[in-house]
DNA sequence: CTTTGCGCTAACAAAATTGTTAGTCTAATC
DNA sequence: GATTAGACTAACAATTTTGTTAGCGCAAAG
């Protein structure tokens, strides 16, 4: 035994999830590294010493989150088998729950991975492969169905930024959208419920023959 | 005259330009008031002799976009006695617009002003006001709309956060947006221009009798 | 022609932040 | 029992960044 287990973890998980929690809220330039070494209950020699610098901590952390990109596309892809209107459903009901559980991802990536043209181009290299057979996937069904009267023909990367777009908005500006709704709903989770839904009906509505 | 006009403006109003800049582009943490300074022209001494401390500075910027905040929802009203779908695509073009012309507001206002709860009280006491006219208005007309059979009865909190969201999201997120897209475009300005046809058609979809 | 005020500069001071180093303690290894 | 290695600490060093101050030059006012 030896170590004292006072502490959950060992020091270096520590570290990375206070790290984590820290540039997640308050970006690089933000970041403190004696604010990280604090939370996570070391002194701020150890940060160095696991990690050597603040910038090589930030690119750990990065890495961890660019990963977290590839997931949500793949999480969100529905089940093969079942008719369009239910998998697209399913895919943004899933996409939106991502967010949901991820909130800050979306403002991090925005900010400190897009305001870095190093990690933009390895962003470049690894999206878009992905992207693109989901899309060619996509779009080839709703051809199949369009071709049978059964949905609008629509552009499937067109669907796709409308479900990223209504998806992960909200979140970004959550204090603003659900400030200047002011008292329409209960409380947040109730305005988020509805949201889902809504979301999800804007996007089948563009699909639906009229 | 007595002062060289080498340089545009006064000295004041270019330490401001400069910050607005940086601050925009850098955030707060990321700004240094010798870049700002530089940029300027001038040394860094004049910039705390007109402005005392980078965060004064600061405030003033986030002053000057907060009141843009107001702009935007106005601009976005289209005219009055246009019917109802006509007012609509012009808002929702305006808005497009504004934002296309301000393109890095939206992430200075949800990094900067929303991290810091002082500016989210000042946004909550002036935005619902202006919010809760234009959302009421909007929600009558629909309503009589919908009344005589012409367009669905939809909620219009819901339809503002969806215009919002579907307006804002692809130029916060550019990079990534165009990036995944590939090479299904000509040039960025093409995508835009697609895109914005398709925001309003999103949004009249949503109105739409079927 | 002296004074006053203002824009301005250069040099300096203070604070905050990151990074280093010498050395301690402990546990395993020879 | 001496040796080694790795986790760790306290103190310090270096750098970066913000903020200050004393004073110069010039134009307008008295």
């Amino acid at each position: 035994m030896g170590k004292e287990y006072s502490q959950s973890q060992d020091t270096e998980t520590r570290i990375l999830r206070a790290a984590e929690r820290e540039f997640l809220e308050k970006g690089f330039a933000g970041a403190r590294t004696a604010s990280i070494a604090e939370a996570a209950g070391v002194t701020h020699a150890m940060l160095h010493y696991y990690f050597r610098t603040k910038d090589k901590l930030f690119e750990r952390i990065v890495s961890e989150k660019i990963n977290m990109l590839g997931d949500i596309i793949l999480s969100a892809i529905g089940d093969d088998n079942l008719p369009l209107e239910e998998r697209i459903r399913q895919s943004v009901e899933r996409h939106f729950d991502f967010i949901s559980s991820n909130r800050d991802l979306p403002r991090f990536i925005v900010n400190e991975v897009l305001a870095r043209p190093e990690h933009v181009d390895i962003m470049k290299r690894n999206i878009p492969a992905i992207v693109s057979s989901l899309l060619s996937n996509l779009q080839r069904e709703i051809d199949e169905y369009a071709a049978r009267g059964l949905c609008q023909r629509v552009d499937a990367r067109m669907l796709l930024v409308d479900i990223v777009s209504l998806n992960v908005f909200p979140f970004m500006a959550a204090p603003i959208v659900y400030g200047a709704l002011g008292d329409a709903y209960k409380d947040y989770d109730e305005f988020l419920a509805i949201r889902k839904k809504e979301n999800v009906e804007t996007i089948l509505r563009k699909l639906k023959i009229h």
